[in-house]
RNA sequence: GGGCCGUUAGCUCAGCUGGUAGAGCAGGGGACUUUUAAUCCCAAGGUCGCAGGUUCGAUCCCUGCACGGCCCA
């Protein structure tokens, strides 16, 4: 189906129609398979930079990409290249090409993909320019392409046709090439230091590892229901049990909840997993793998570690002025925020309101990046308790621009108190929380076997993205977004 | 899920608390052999998101819906 909002552009692609109807009819394939060896612009740019003004270089070239700017003057023209490395001027003459020549040249519009051959040289005014001898139609553009100097800024277009986006928006490409970058370093890092980068089951017989719904689907063959994995965790662990020692996953996770500027329903997460270590180790570890994302995105936020460790109960008491962890009555922390206004409808136990607590008055004030350490139990099912303090577990949450980007903990590994955390967790799901944990016995008979100690920590590459490259939402760093099907 | 805001030409945007819409770029025709947001001349281009309602008359006011954005949950 092809889809025209209007006449003009329903003019414009019957007008191009046309022309690569023509160009059938004089024997030129107007879609060919092959393209001339070429140089990339920017090689070009380095290897004739030096030039003067009105200096030839004698060197004759292939170049390809797409046509993004043109300036007639009757018996000549210039026009604008780019390929993915930059943008190069071209300057096609009646003298050189002839008048069929210079008319095939004519007859391209902004937006076609073309391989230029042609005389490298630099222009009067010092424009580094391709004089064209051979012109030859690669594909054709049949819509016009969004304006040149505002770029597309309609943000739902952006994100439905993100291939415009990429094209006209500068900002976007940018974007794009630091996740890559980002995830590429993260892989060095932990490839350097000795982990096994695996694959586990994204459809899943019992989801687990977090605290979310999952999106449910059927496998015909089994006549079950599977799920789209929510985390890679108990996966993962399952291989520590059997003895890799060092594992990671990048991998999508699929949550079955709302959308906004910082959930997506399915995301990129970052998992690692190492024995005979603690969340001390996991903490310097997240430093050296966020530095080096930081440093592959050109970030300037000074992530040199070590990153300060404060304890969730003190930064609360500070930068709310309640000391959350005095007792654990729900009522006080309730009340305490009700006088400032603040809906505490969701803050059904008194875990929930300290994260409230956490996610309103500290989290938003940690611009530099920051370790939270030590958290209440009923927030962290898997986390290992902490010998020193009753009722807290050894986790740790990194925090930068406001957004917290890791979380991580000595991992639970004594499976008659995993156990005991399901069963808390089944008591809740029967209280009506959507976002339980299911039992999963599966999971605890591995336990049973023996997971040696071991710290673990989840990162999420979307939000670490947007933290390192300094967008608001995360549709900003997902090429494309979930979007409701129009 | 709730509140607020947005949706006008292919793109970027104007549009006076009601009288059937304008500009720039892109596209079309013409002039121009060193321009680079080229310049100059001419002409064209609209389901004002969709559906109702109020009104003599609705892009504008009201209601509902769709999609999106921001904030809250």
């Amino acid at each position: 189906m092809v889809a025209v909002s209007s006449d003009v552009e329903q003019g414009i692609r019957d007008d191009r129609i046309a022309k690569v109807e023509a160009m059938r009819r004089d024997g030129v394939d107007p879609y060919p398979a092959r393209t001339p060896p070429r140089a990339e612009v920017a090689a070009v740019r380095a290897d004739h930079g030096a030039l003067e003004p009105g200096a030839e270089s004698g060197q004759s070239l292939w170049v390809a990409g797409r046509i993004t700017g043109r300036r007639g003057h009757g018996k000549a023209i210039f026009l604008d290249l780019a390929d993915r490395t930059g943008q190069i001027q071209l300057h096609a003459t009646l003298d050189v090409l002839g008048s069929d020549g210079l008319a095939a040249v004519a007859d391209s519009d902004l937006g076609d993909v073309v391989a230029v051959h042609g005389d490298v040289f630099c222009s009067r005014r010092g424009e580094l320019t391709l004089r064209v001898r051979e012109w030859r139609p690669l594909a054709k553009c049949l819509r016009p392409l969004p304006e040149k100097h505002h770029g597309l800024a309609d943000v739902e277009g952006r994100y439905r046709q993100r291939y415009l986006d990429l094209l006209v928006n500068d900002d976007a490409l940018r974007i794009a090439l630091a996740r890559t970058a980002i995830v590429t370093a993260v892989r060095g890092v932990l490839d350097g230091d000795g982990f096994t980068e695996v694959e586990t089951p994204a459809l899943q017989p019992i989801y687990g590892g977090g605290a979310a719904r999952p999106f449910v689907t059927r496998y015909n063959e089994y006549e079950r229901d599977f799920y789209l994995r929510i985390a890679d965790e108990l996966y993962l662990k399952r291989l520590i049990v059997g003895g890799l020692e060092r594992v990671y996953e990048i991998a999508k996770d699929f949550r079955n909840e709302g959308v906004s500027f910082k959930r997506n329903p399915e995301f990129t997460m970052l998992e690692w997993y190492e024995a005979y270590a603690d969340y001390e180790v996991a903490m310097e570890r997240t430093e050296r793998v966020v530095a080096a994302a930081g440093a592959a995105a050109g970030s300037e936020i000074d992530l040199a570690p070590p990153w300060p460790r404060i304890p969730l109960r003190d930064a609360i008491h500070e930068r709310a002025g309640i000391d959350p962890m005095a007792d654990r009555d729900l009522g006080r922390l309730v009340a305490f925020m009700r006088e400032r206004d603040i809906d505490t409808s969701a803050d059904v136990t008194w875990a929930h309101a300290v994260d409230h607590l956490l996610s309103h008055f500290v989290e938003p004030a940690l611009e530099r990046p920051t370790f939270l350490v030590d958290y209440p139990v009923e927030l962290s099912p898997f986390a290992k308790a902490s010998p020193a303090s009753p009722g807290l577990v050894e986790r740790f949450e990194a925090f930068c621009v406001g957004m917290e980007i890791a979380n991580g903990y000595s991992e639970l590994n004594d499976p008659a108190e995993q156990r005991a955390r399901f069963e808390e967790a089944r008591a809740a799901a029967a209280a009506g929380d959507e976002e339980a944990h299911p039992m999963d016995e599966d999971f605890l008979l591995a336990l049973e076997y023996g997971m040696p100690p071991t710290a673990g920590v989840g990162i999420g590459i979307d939000r670490l993205t947007m933290a390192l490259t300094g967008v608001r939402s995360i549709r900003e760093v997902i090429l494309f977004p979930t979007l409701r099907p129009r």
